[in-house]
DNA sequence: CTTGACCATAAACGCTTGTCAATGTATGGT
DNA sequence: ACCATACATTGACAAGCGTTTATGGTCAAG
């Protein structure tokens, strides 16, 4: 229910701050880069990736946290993989998002507030 | 070379983090969410988004060093836009980069290497 | 030239975040 | 029962980041 409507209406911009939140970060781009790839367990990262586990096990938490990965216990091992529901609704209503808001047709009030709405007058609007 | 290659080959993951980096935050977010609508001034934003004109600015110089918004200067305003360019470009690049690898066929060394890849014998993995 | 609006920069602070080291738990093999 | 592997969690520390405050510089108008 937090990602995105599934009809159309998008939110704003700030409910898509925490997908992106993922990416942020040079060891999170890499871990879902290798998730990418397919579902992985975390002893499968930290040698390729060059970071320690408990560092891996830590981002992936928050991952998880995020929705955006989910988790699977096979014996010792622990699978991880992309949530890929999430993620492409994420994405998909990202792209959506700011198609629309650029094919806005001309702005949403710019006419007539342009700098000094505040509480001075627009004349240098009107004048040029 | 930084941002994307203009034909296939995209680089790995780390590439696109600076453009995500202007995501995963709220109150740029929300500049960029402004900007998505049209070209605009400093004070213009400083208004709807209720944060201090120097956060704005500080933020605005983030993105401009980041290559995502251009400046124009027009008299004593600043004006700001998205450079759609740039924008497009790390967008359809990253999407490209995810499909190749979410098709990627089966997994490139997942099959001998799983976990005890280190300096074990992957003897569970021809067991079960 | 002075005033005021517009904007950028610098410094300082607090908080979040990333990272490491150590510890704890569970599973599987011997 | 013992040990090794796989993983999570905790606490501590450092670094990065966001925000505020203060200051200076530029442009247009009077």
């Amino acid at each position: 229910m937090k990602s995105v409507k599934a009809s159309g209406e998008t939110g704003d911009m700030l409910d898509y701050v925490p997908f992106f939140k993922a990416f942020c970060n040079s060891t999170r781009a890499q871990i879902i880069e290798f998730l990418l790839g397919g579902e992985r367990c975390v002893c499968e990262m930290t040698g390729p990736l060059d970071v320690s586990q408990p560092l891996v096990s830590h981002h992936l938490a928050l991952l998880r946290d995020a929705g955006l990965v989910r988790m699977r216990n096979e014996g010792a091992r622990t699978y991880y993989s992309i949530d890929w529901e999430r993620f492409d609704g994420d994405l998909a209503g990202f792209l959506d998002y700011v198609q629309r808001l650029r094919n806005a047709p001309p702005a949403p009030g710019v006419a007539d507030s342009a700098c000094a709405v505040r509480e001075q007058s627009p004349k240098e609007l009107n004048a040029s």
